[in-house]
DNA sequence: AAAGGTAAGTCAAAGAAAGTCAAAATAACA
DNA sequence: TGTTATTTTGACTTTCTTTGACTTACCTTT
């Protein structure tokens, strides 16, 4: 079996367990499971994306941490679809008719005007044209995902 | 625990008790959390900054000692000098330290997790290095205007 | 005024932990 | 079988924390 298979499972039993929340110490899970700790990077970019649910959050130095938040089962549906959906670039247009079909559903409407402000043009003026589209898109997802 | 934390959470204890004035004797306090007394240093300049709604005030020498104040006011004058403190780049580190002292206090613990996500590296992974923390100080800002 | 003691401040080195990237190895597939 | 996609590895980087040696300031006593 894949070592990457038994890490991931790993995670999810960990993410399971504790109700959609693990919080997981790098280079200690890397040896624990007999990997090289960038494994683990692997793992969590190839497998534990917006797109499948997973908002993941670090920190690095002493006391350092890896903390991944698994989208509740009651948001899910909605939610994946849209995130899905989206893709690696979003326009500002989709994003907000996005927002308006969620409020009020799967995120607050408090929520999703805070998603608004923070993908929106003035927010984004500085990043390059070309670039603004994809920052919005990781942006977008990733808020979508934190629980509120 | 991080002994970094453990100080902070003190301090933070010991101004919630007194209503906003903690007074400390560095060495003593450096003894009793069993820490080396720089700590404490790095302890108030990380997380106990001016920015952040504090002031401090020493005394070195017999009798000396380390008071911080907490400087009380209003949400929103809290949120607008935040925002003018921040000027048109922030770095992550700052970011969280002025979160962290703004959740509970100007915005909800929600909303602080919320603009935390939305200005991480992961979100902004996809904006060039150089101009990741511009926009970070654009999201920032305009999402603590919102909570005005 | 000088000296001695007491406490805080500074700074840089060492330590701890995660991130990046690209080469090498493997697996999947046409 | 040859080609492409995925995985594995490890060297190097970045970020954050801890520590300790040394410095500076203030107070007290002579």
């Amino acid at each position: 079996m894949k070592i990457s298979d038994v890490v991931a499972n790993y995670i999810l039993e960990m993410l399971e367990e504790s109700g959609g929340r693990a919080e997981i110490q790098r280079n200690e899970l890397a040896q624990h499971l007999g990997c090289v700790p960038s494994q683990i990077n692997y793992v969590i970019t190839s497998r534990f994306t917006p797109e499948q649910g997973f908002l993941v959050e670090s920190r690095r130095g002493g006391g350092g941490y890896i903390r991944i938040t698994q989208v509740s089962v009651s948001r899910s549906s909605i939610l994946m679809h849209v995130v899905n959906s989206v893709g690696d670039s979003l326009d500002p247009a989709t994003a907000r008719a996005m927002l308006s079909n969620l409020s009020g559903r799967a995120v607050s409407p408090a929520a999703a005007h805070l998603i608004a402000v923070a993908i929106n043009d003035r927010s984004l003026g500085a990043a390059p044209a070309g670039m603004r589209e994809r920052i919005r898109a990781a942006i977008f997802k990733n808020m979508l995902l934190t629980q509120i």
